[in-house]
DNA sequence: CTTTAGAAAGTGAACGTTCATTCACTAATG
DNA sequence: CATTAGTGAATGAACGTTCACTTTCTAAAG
C-alpha cells in the first residue's frame, strides 16, 4: 500500500501557512495543491473538504496546546507558577511555529473557535480555572475571574500580534519575564 | 436628482453587520441586497466593489477612531489621564457601536489593516506615542513603549473579545475604571 | 527471487455552482 | 428633460469537488 503520510503533512504545513498569509477563504484548493507541489485532487485522499481541511489544523492543534496547558498548570504549586508555565508554553509555541500559533490564536479564533463543543479542553478555561484557583485559594486579587482572564489573556495575545506584525525584534521567550511580571501585576494579590 | 443618501447608509450598516457576523469573504453581494432590501446592482451606484465597499468601512472609521484618540490624549496634561481616555473612548465606542468596534478592532485587523499607509492616523501608534512621551516624562517605568502598548492595546482588545463572546454581563463602560485600573498597574511607575 | 493482484495514493480535466460585476432599462427628482 | 439612483437578468470567471484513470507499494503466490 503506498504511503501518503508525506504528503498529508505537506499538505497540512502548506495549507496553514496559506490560511494564515491569505486567510482561509482566500486560499483555494488550487493554490494549496501548486504550493505543495501536488495534483489538486489529492487533498481529498486525506481530507473531505477544506472546511475539514481548516477545521482539522484547528482542533487537532487548539486541543493539543488546550491540554498541554492544562498539564503545566497542573505541574505547578502556585498561582503564580501555574501562569508563568502557561505564558512561558505561548511564547514557547510562538517562537517554535509562529504560523500555527498565529493559525490557532490569531486568526482562527472568528469561524473555527465557534465550533468548539464546550466538552473540549480549551485555552482560555484554563487560564480562567487557575486564576479562579488562585483566588480561592488567596493568591489573587479577588474579582471576576473571566475578567482577569480576558486581561491576561490579551497582553500574551496582542504582545504575539504586535510581534508578527514586526514592532519589535526580541523574541517571545525573551520577553516572556516582561509579559509574566506585568500579567501578575494584573492580577496577582 | 434623486438622493441616494439613505440606501448609501443602508448598505453601509446591513455590510458592517454581515461582514461582523460571517466574515468579508463569506458576505456575498446577494446577502447585503437581500438585508438592505436592494437590489443586486445598486451597492455599485455607492462603491466600485465589494473590496472598495469592505475598505472604505474599515479606512474611514479607523482613521476617525484614530484621531479621536490622538485629540482626547491632546486634552488630558498627564500620563495617565491620556491613557485613561482613550481606553474610555474604546468602551464607549464598543458600547455604542459593538458592531463597529468589532469590525474596526477584532475582525478587519487581517486583510484591512495591512492596507493602512504609514500616513494615516493609527490607533496603535497613538497610543506607542503616549506611553513614549509618558517614559521620558517619567510617568510610566522605562522600556520598550511599543511592548508597553501591546500590553494595554491587548488588555482592551480581549476584554472586548470577551463581551463578544458573552463571558460576562458588566458593559465595557461599567468595567473602564477597572480595565484603566489593570492598564496602569502594567506600565505606571 | 520473481511475479502479480489488490489497495491506497496521486492525477488533472471536467463539472456544476456560486459569485462579483455589468448593463440596458426604469423611476424619481430638481 | 437631464441627471442620478435603482433594478435584476445576464455574463463570465473562479472555485470546490468529482471521477476515471495511472502510479506506487505491499505482500501473497509461484
Amino acid at each position: 500500500m503506498r504511503d501518503g503520510t508525506k504528503t498529508k503533512e505537506s499538505i497540512d504545513r502548506t495549507s496553514l501557512r496559506l490560511f494564515v498569509e491569505k486567510g482561509v477563504a482566500e486560499t483555494t484548493i488550487r493554490d494549496i495543491a501548486s504550493a505543495a507541489g501536488i495534483a489538486e485532487g489529492t487533498m481529498y485522499r486525506h481530507y473531505a473538504s477544506k472546511d475539514e481541511l481548516a477545521w482539522s489544523l484547528f482542533s487537532k492543534n487548539f486541543t493539543a496546546l488546550s491540554r498541554e496547558l492544562d498539564r503545566l498548570q497542573k505541574e505547578q504549586p502556585g498561582t503564580r507558577e501555574k501562569i508563568e508555565a502557561m505564558i512561558r508554553c505561548f511564547c514557547t509555541l510562538f517562537d517554535d511555529d509562529p504560523i500555527l500559533f498565529s493559525y490557532l490564536c490569531l486568526h482562527a479564533l472568528h469561524g473555527q473557535i465557534g465550533k468548539m463543543t464546550p466538552d473540549r479542553p480549551h485555552a482560555m478555561e484554563v487560564l480562567i480555572k487557575v486564576i479562579d484557583g488562585g483566588m480561592d485559594r488567596g493568591e489573587i486579587t479577588k474579582g471576576n475571574p473571566t475578567v482577569a482572564a480576558s486581561m491576561v489573556m490579551g497582553i500574551v495575545l496582542q504582545m504575539a500580534t504586535s510581534k508578527v506584525y514586526g514592532r519589535f525584534d526580541e523574541s517571545m521567550t525573551d520577553l516572556a519575564d516582561t509579559i509574566v511580571a506585568a500579567s501578575w501585576r494584573v492580577v496577582g494579590e
